[in-house]
DNA sequence: AGGTAGACCTGGACGC
DNA sequence: TGCGTCCAGGTCTACC
């Protein structure tokens, strides 16, 4: 499931009711999720307070007083905010905290690709020290893309949902920015010159700020209701469309097709995504 | 090194 | 209604 914008709007839904507060109470269903809690999880988390929540790519990290926890959504993880007392136990809630404010926070996650686990420092988290750079930030333009890319053969496809190259981009938002920036998926990634990168960086940055913006509207409506958080609905150009005439093309001759690369689905236009 | 296939899981959509 | 098949927003490992 998510994707750099959705864990974004986690990380905002989270903040405003979990920085500042501590953990009276942790309760885990199980003993693992990817990954195995561990026997000490509970009792290193108990008492500490949030003292920051922040993203990485992919990953939400939260400040215990100088330990780290990092939770990882998978496919389809998310983070419910609840009152203690309206709390209804649903099948896979994983892991609930309790906080000293009232609310508690329910870990959901059915496919169980997702994780929860705790690092004492964050450099030395093996894929924290690969990822490539944040692609909402200033380290990452048409230059850093180009370097990046440049002697790989790659289709560029592939290199967008490579996370060392930029961090946070999926299969969705690959799709989208490619298509965004009319780059066939299927070009290698050492047949992109500067303008192209140009393009493609410019596009990255454009679908997920634009994404990032639909995940707050529907924040604000899910605050409503204390609604689940993690996915929300969102208009994709190509993603999921195929047989649908392409958005750009306009005529109606050309529809969006579906290949598969490395085993994932693409969505691409063949006619005004330049081979 | 790069590439690919399989593994990890459940649930929803679809066809019969 | 049920059963089988395929598909899903992500990593990680093993193997060529």
């Amino acid at each position: 499931m998510p994707e750099l914008p959705e864990v974004e709007t986690v990380k905002r839904g989270l903040e405003p009711i979990w920085q500042g507060a501590s953990i009276d109470r942790a309760v885990l269903n199980r003993d693992n999720l990817r990954y195995p809690f561990g026997a000490e999880f509970i009792g290193r988390v108990s008492g500490k307070k949030a003292l920051s929540l922040s993203r990485r790519g992919k990953y939400l990290v939260i400040d215990l007083e100088g330990l780290y926890l990092i939770a990882h959504l998978g496919m389809s993880g998310s983070f419910t905010i609840t009152d203690k007392e309206n709390y209804t136990p649903r099948k896979h809630d994983h892991a609930l905290f309790y906080l000293n404010n009232g609310k508690m926070l329910v870990y959901h996650d059915p496919r169980r690709f997702g994780f929860l686990i705790l690092v004492d420092r964050l450099e030395d988290y093996p894929p924290f020290a690969k990822m490539g750079p944040e692609p909402l930030s200033n380290h990452f333009n048409s230059a850093e893309l180009y370097e990046r890319i440049n002697a790989k053969k790659s289709p560029i496809k592939q290199l967008l949902l490579d996370q060392a190259v930029v961090a946070g981009v999926g299969n969705i938002y690959a799709c989208e920015a490619l298509y965004e920036a009319q780059i066939s998926p299927l070009r290698g990634g050492n047949t992109l010159n500067m303008k192209e990168c140009e393009a493609l960086a410019a596009a990255v940055k454009s679908v997920l700020l634009r994404a990032i913006e639909s995940g707050g509207s529907t924040l604000r409506d899910h605050r409503k209701a204390d609604g689940e958080m993690g996915y929300f609905q969102h208009e994709f150009a190509v993603y999921d469309k195929e047989g649908v005439p392409c958005p750009r093309c306009k005529n109606g001759a050309n529809t969006v097709q579906r290949i598969v690369q490395a085993g994932r689905s693409t969505f691409f236009c063949p006619a005004c995504q330049k081979a």
